[in-house]
DNA sequence: GTCTATATCAGGATAGAC
DNA sequence: GTCTATCCTGATATAGAC
């Protein structure tokens, strides 16, 4: 749980940004939610922007973890028991609906980032990155659903789930969609998918 | 095309924030842009909030001009003739992705207003308002090509189409997804539900 | 209505001690 | 590695002349 103040800023920055967004970050606020100096912060991440990249680093890192179902939900991953791989996809993309603090910082730190990066290019990269290996760990388990669909096909539908996700999370967190009915919207989509990929 | 100061300084505050962001929109960098100086703008819009709500209202009202026709890209509206309801429904999506300054500025403006209503609440009662309306035109066109389909079929679909659209328009606007492909992925959710919505 | 200053201040960044 | 203190840029906003 990050003793370590280099850590503890991170952990920090990830709920400054869940609370002001990206461009409400403040080195001070930071510094305090974090319990160090603002020098510190400049010591271990050179400057603003660094403190950007590690964080988004930080968070994606993070999401990967929370994603591949080591802390699942219902804690069937202790069992080594394979599982549905249509419930595993469905799981694997409603964890980014759910109100818990870490799933809505991340949602929120990563639609942030998302929105940054129209304006800043060098956000683009790191994030074209995660984004790729989403889509990729998504096009994975729909092949896992049907395997004989072709590649192509499968990161199209990849690309809509992650697309219609991304699109969705925004109006969760703005207020403006229930979770619940969010949860449903994207399962549906789902089986849009899933049936699509069967013809 | 706004000879007048005021109109002069909205239209070069929707090409800043295109180009900049909401939260990168500098007083002067706009008073530049519109020929005039900071003064004046504080003399009009009173402070920088001001101007942001005067924008985001221009802003909408040009897309409301757009999107309901008056200058399709096909000049097809001019004929009073009834359309193809479904070359309709995806013209109206695929209107938002065009590599067209106006389109962008608009696109790129809705996607920022979408992002601070994340964290400044009072700006969630207008954008609700006005994407309730988009889904209920969506639902509309909708309906249109499945009479049939139970209204919240329809509205769930609209849900689904819309949301990600603007999904797919971040990843456009952040440099992850060209396009003509963002085109395609769009097309071809349209045409899922719209196969969804005959069963 | 519009401009040329300029006051004011927040916040990013650094120096230097420990 | 970490802090205290402070500098200084850049951005909002205002005063006052025309």
């Amino acid at each position: 749980m990050a003793t370590d103040r280099r850590g503890a800023i991170l952990e920090g920055a990830a709920r400054v940004i869940a609370r002001r967004g990206v461009r409400g970050l403040r080195m001070e606020e930071l510094a305090t939610e974090a319990g160090v100096s603002t020098a510190l912060i400049y010591y271990h991440f050179k400057d603003r922007a660094g403190v950007l990249r590690h964080t988004l680093e930080f968070i994606s890192d993070r999401a990967d973890r929370y994603t591949s179902g080591e802390d699942g939900a219902d804690g069937d991953a202790r069992t080594g028991a394979p599982q549905d791989p249509r419930w595993e996809l469905e799981q694997s993309l409603l964890l980014e609906f759910q109100d818990l603090p870490e799933v809505r910082e991340n949602s929120t730190a990563w639609g942030e980032l998302r929105a940054s990066a129209v304006f800043e290019p060098e956000l683009r990269g790191d994030l074209a990155r995660a984004t790729l290996s989403w889509i990729h760990d998504v096009a994975d388990l729909l092949g896992g659903i049907r395997p004989t669909a072709p590649a192509p096909a499968l990161t199209a539908s990849a690309e809509r789930l992650t697309g219609l996700l991304e699109g969705l999370s925004t109006r969760w967190l703005s207020g403006a969609l229930p979770l619940p009915h969010a949860r449903e919207l994207l399962k549906e989509a789902v089986a849009l998918e899933i049936e699509r990929l069967s013809r």
